[in-house]
DNA sequence: ACTATGTGTGTAACCGGTTACACAAAAGAG
DNA sequence: CTCTTTTGTGTAACCGGTTACACACATAGT
């Protein structure tokens, strides 16, 4: 790999002004740039950026901390994030912490000791005290703990819209299901559909269970065991919705006809379920992008208009959910 | 962010030596070791792996190259990597290069730059060019082209077994599905497929597509459509055998009674169709732990027992495959 | 006692960039 | 035509590690 100093000797000119050419930075004469330029391409020059990252403390890479990869919900968080530094110039180093402390705390250190200039972080646990001095900036993504700017979508309004059509399409003896209780936004969406339920002519019950579908199925066996008069279930994700889903017609009901399901997310796959999964669409995609745009205009130093990015959420309307007269 | 010289001066001894009880490497006395450490415990020091870098040009980093995040097959590589390179102390930088030359060729280019020790690739491409002149070695992963070490499923026998399934549950007019043609593991599984169908006494048809569900998804409205006689699709993966599930039973068609599917890959969701999907199962996570063992034993210039790598497929029998008695 | 060898430690160069500073030449001001 | 300012460029220090080499001292062999 040629260095700066092989194009400084080819170009006939010192380091000093090589780099100035490359960075665009103080006074450099249109020839010698030239110079330089020629030199840079013919040798197919491209800079170090260890070095360059060891001097500024500052390299172009961002850290993207998920919980768990295998989620779909989160590659799609990635690519959102993905697209947008790619855009910047930027690359990320993607950590999977697998719901995992030791995890955390690992690949935080490697951003750390890689010159990070950010992380977006998307992992559960959130132990803020893990962020706190750090000497570059933290975005949460799909996550709100304390005083962290964060990216998420309306966790409240995604409870209350999966109630609201819950109830609107006839179903009475409802199973709530309820995400990790550490998770800020798995109980937004809770208290949203708890609210929403309270006010509603219909009996609910409440199951605690984790995202993962491995979880998820253990848990739909016991519902429809102990509860088999339920008639609707909104999941806390689509992953347990699908679990649900799949256990839920080898045991013979009939869905939606006797049975409806709301999910939570939007996972691609949920479209591929049949029948094909009704679900309250969080836009994973843009919050990726719009938690990589936060974490640059901080790290510009742009003016915020707001510390706090919150996304809408919308009911996809499929085959999990009875069809009712549109006159709202 | 205390530095080696800080912790030197602490221990009241040289940079050399704090280096050499660091790495463990050449004389240091065992008094002097305990003050080190000591040292080194209390500024909380760890290393700046940029500064290490930078003199070594060798990181703890590696390149982990996806075709496409989203298809959850290839997180469960990630996987299987990110475990075992956890194990020996090395992390990954994760590049989706979302099927683009373009972002592959940007990738590798960002992992020169960053000093990684080894790239393990499962893009399509495979633009070997693209590989040739990089001063660490490359291990391809799902991916067979030229001469790179690899570790991939045999693909043969794969679409052997699938084949052979299908026409001993009963389909006689199948609907073989091929995956691009420029990937070879794609091209192994059909042709193990072709092979054992010409043998065998039944119709069939080609029918070429890429690997995505979107693509799929069309694909099988027009299958049924021009070839309403199908009764066995043997897909090119996992996610076109869910769109093509998907639409048979939009359209009525009863399974697996009166068509049978079998998929490629054994993802996650597989499970959680209804039916639940046969498939032919690869064993993602080994693989990608192969191929992170294999790409360590290249780095640590370990002998190789071999250079390419194939793990066994195995049949999973769920639910769009019919029953027949076992009297093999 | 005299060398050969092993042990323990420090000094300084090096990795490949960036940039503070010095200095010279050119341009502009009066 | 001198004086200031702007432009253009090079030298060398610096980022934070690693390591070649020099040197001091201890131990062992003869």
């Amino acid at each position: 790999m040629a260095t700066i100093r092989d194009v400084a000797k080819r170009a006939g000119v010192s380091v000093a002004t090589v780099s100035r050419v490359l960075n665009n930075k103080g006074y450099a004469h249109e020839d010698t740039r030239k110079l330089v330029n020629d030199a840079i391409k013919e040798l197919n020059y491209k800079p170090n950026e260890v070095a360059r990252s060891l001097y500024k403390k500052k390299s172009r890479l961002i850290g993207l901390l998920l919980p768990d990869i295998r989620n779909p919900f989160f590659p799609e968080l990635a690519r959102g994030v993905e697209d947008e530094m790619q855009e910047q110039g930027l690359h990320l180093i993607i950590g999977n912490a697998d719901e995992k402390p030791e995890k955390e705390i690992d690949y935080i250190q490697t951003f750390k000791q890689n010159n990070v200039i950010g992380i977006i972080s998307a992992t559960n646990h959130a132990e803020t005290k893990l962020y706190e001095n750090l000497s570059f900036p933290v975005v949460l993504l799909d996550r709100i703990t304390g005083s962290y700017p964060s990216v998420y979508a309306d966790g409240l309004d995604g409870g209350k819209i999966a109630a609201q059509e819950m109830v609107r399409r006839g179903s009475k003896r409802i199973a709530l299901l309820r995400g990790p209780i550490e998770l800020r936004t798995a109980q937004d969406r809770f208290k949203g559909a708890v609210d929403e339920l309270c006010d509603a002519n219909v009996d609910f019950q409440v199951i605690t269970s984790s995202f993962s579908f491995h979880d998820a199925e253990k848990m739909a066996k016991t519902l429809f065991e102990k509860f088999p008069e339920t008639d609707g279930i909104i999941a806390s994700n689509d992953l347990s919705a699908a679990a649900i889903l799949h256990e839920a017609l080898r045991i013979g009901r009939s869905i939606p006809d006797d049975l409806q399901i709301i999910g939570y997310d939007d996972i691609p796959l949920s479209k591929l379920l049949f029948p094909s999964l009704s679900t309250i669409r969080q836009p994973a995609y843009d919050m990726g992008r719009e938690a990589a745009k936060l974490l640059m205009n901080i790290i510009n130093n742009k003016p915020l208009a707001q510390k706090n990015i919150q996304l809408p959420v919308t009911f996809i309307e499929r085959q999990t959910t009875r069809k009712v007269e549109e006159n709202d």
